[in-house]
DNA sequence: GCCAGTCAAGTCCCG
DNA sequence: CGGGACTTGACTGGC
């Protein structure tokens, strides 16, 4: 029997005004003439986004969904090379507890995904001193919200520079430089264009991190198609960690557009995954990546409906023998 | 109010 | 080596 959570990214389709991607660029922050009056602007929006995020949370629970994740955009412009002395975490202290409170008065996995300007296995001091700002930054947001940062992040490996093998090398060498605090918070997650599950698994294996399978992206570029036998060793990353196996689910948009996220989720797919890895596994996180966001977990959910061996826990978690 | 173009960041591909 | 595509939601500017 397996326990099935179902989460979702970031934003509701079914909330208004409730973005937590509210942002400003640098040229519109540079058009300001008065240097503290745009830095209130960057804070105003962060404090917004955070409060977009509790509006959030609260519409999950509403919906019984313990699962989310949030954007990485919560705060503008923070890493800017030209803000390098904006204090961002000075005002956020309010609205980071909130959330805080929150979260202690009702239990749910929340992490983040930073995007793909994070890249650890990069040659250039630059990018990779930028990328740990980046994930520092999250690191902070975390802590903030008085949640316990291990394994709250994801991200992929990075870039292949016409040498794999040597980018994954470079990558465990960078791992080194990382401050353990920052270690501890990540994990890794097979794409679908340079590094496939067999390659995150050698590095999650190496460096005893969590690995997040994102079965649309393996489908999408793999070594082996047959992911099955990889999935005891993908489940044995989990083993030093407080939280479920987690996993990303999408849908691609179309044959043609294969690596694109569909709006919804293909049940059918969804439903062959699960009954492949149900016998070894007992809980299992499933963040859906799709355009439709939340209306594409209810959506989910209503189609799940009409399979017997599935037994509905709440709105959004499920047994399945 | 609507639509097209722009936006911090990286990598990859093409010429 | 330089420029554009990729992908994304939000925002700006033009109408």
């Amino acid at each position: 029997m397996t326990v099935v959570r179902l989460g979702y990214v970031a934003m509701s389709m079914n909330l208004q005004n409730c973005s937590p991607s509210q942002t400003m660029t640098f040229a519109q922050f540079s058009k300001i003439k008065d240097r503290e009056a745009a830095i209130a602007k960057l804070e105003k929006i962060a404090k917004s986004n955070l409060q977009n995020c509790l509006r959030l949370l609260r519409h999950n629970e509403a919906n019984d969904i313990k699962f989310f994740r949030f954007s990485s955009k919560l705060i503008p412009l923070a890493n800017h090379d030209e803000l390098h002395d904006w204090k961002y975490m000075n005002n956020l202290e309010d609205p980071l507890m909130d959330i805080a409170e929150f979260i202690a008065d009702h239990p749910m996995r929340v992490g983040f995904h930073p995007d793909h300007f994070v890249v650890l296995n990069s040659q250039q001091p630059d990018i990779f001193k930028m990328s740990l700002k980046t994930l520092r930054m999250h690191e902070l947001l975390l802590k903030g919200m008085n949640v316990n940062p291990e394994h709250r992040c994801v991200l992929h490996i990075g870039g292949a520079y016409d040498n794999k093998e040597k980018a994954l090398e470079q990558f465990i060498h960078n791992w080194g430089l990382i401050p353990v605090s920052i270690q501890r918070m990540l994990m890794l997650e097979n794409d679908d264009t340079t590094f496939h599950v067999n390659d995150a698994l050698y590095l999650c294996e190496k460096l005893g991190v969590p690995q997040i399978f994102d079965y649309h992206h393996h489908l999408a570029y793999y070594e082996d198609l047959n992911w099955e036998p990889h999935w005891k060793r993908i489940l044995n990353t989990w083993k030093n960690s407080s939280l479920p196996v987690k996993m990303h689910i999408s849908s691609p948009k179309s044959e043609k557009e294969f690596r694109a996220h569909a709006d919804y989720i293909d049940v059918e797919m969804f439903m062959e995954f699960l009954n492949t890895v149900k016998g070894e596994t007992k809980e299992l996180d499933c963040m859906i990546e799709a355009k439709q966001k939340d209306n594409a977990l209810f959506q989910l959910v209503h189609d799940l409906k009409r399979y017997s061996e599935i037994e509905w826990i709440d709105k959004a978690s499920f047994h399945i023998n």
